[in-house]
DNA sequence: ACGATTCCCGATTAAATTAGTCAAGAATAA
DNA sequence: TTATTCTTGACTAATTTAATCGGGAATCGT
């Protein structure tokens, strides 16, 4: 099955930004370094999820792009129609003639839209692996965090 | 969600043969007056199909293209396959470094793939349209056969 | 064997989408 | 204020999708 690179790096970057701890901001820079894409490409492909409200930007020092929602409330279907807009609803009912061919097309496309719009981020980040990779995050924030505290601490001293 | 066109067109044309009482051949024409699409792209996508061995070409007068394999063992995921090839593989595990968001890509385009293998023509088949439909094109073809049986008897005599 | 039908094959072109590049501007933290 | 970072728009290149054309090969009915 062929996934467009388009969908791709939409769906990876926001992978990364919903695996930041505290949601903290990732800059185009961050994420670009990850898949290997221009980072103005990427740029587009951020606009759109803005657009779509899935992510925001924060601009200046310290900024960058973080998840704009739920985790839980992002579908994947949801970042694929962010990037890929253009995007036919089925054609009503009533307009007569309509094939039992088409009939069976729409249902199809609908179940795997369906499929799609269930699985959500937090899905995603629901194993086990993901899971001890952001414990380590997280414990390795803590510890820096520490360490700043103490230097703070040290430079009044 | 957006499905490219050309995957639309394949899956159509399969379900149009797939429709088709006996299994006889529609020819291109056929295919082609369904979908609104020119018949030589098309065409060309029934050479990959052909290639994938999911349908075959009957030449000569009353050909046209069949069906090549048990219905329940054509899914979706094959004839998209059939139609974009270029299918990326997922890199060996052994290929140190690879990050996790990666691994969570994989996992997904999996688990898109999974789904898409477990749906077959047969099972967009039964539906109960779709099996009403099927049930009239059959009454119509025995009432045609016993009118050309007599036919053949008036023409005899 | 002939003629009509229909798939088969290759080359070529046009249109659409995806991918990449560049440059100037606006917001913001330090 | 200055460095950082997103924002915006326009433009180009590469790739994929869609369409077109022409001739060839198999097959059916007569």
């Amino acid at each position: 099955m062929k996934i467009s690179s388009k969908a791709r790096y939409a769906i990876q970057s926001m992978l990364q930004l919903a695996m930041q701890v505290d949601n903290k901001p990732l800059t185009l820079a961050d994420l670009t370094q990850q898949q290997n894409i221009s980072s103005s490409y990427l740029e587009q492909l951020l606009a759109s999820l803005r657009e779509s409200k899935l992510v925001m930007g924060v601009r200046g020092p310290g900024g960058g792009y973080r998840i704009a929602a739920d985790l839980a409330d992002i579908s994947i279907a949801d970042i694929l129609m962010a990037v890929h807009e253009r995007h036919l609803t089925r054609p009503k009912k009533s307009s007569y003639g309509i094939s039992i061919y088409n009939d069976m097309w729409w249902d199809l496309s609908e179940s795997i839209q369906n499929f799609l719009s269930d699985i959500s981020l937090a899905d995603l980040m629901d194993r086990e692996d993901v899971q001890t990779y952001l414990h380590q995050q997280r414990l390795f924030k803590d510890m820096t965090s520490v360490a700043s505290q103490a230097e703070k601490q040290r430079k009044r001293a």
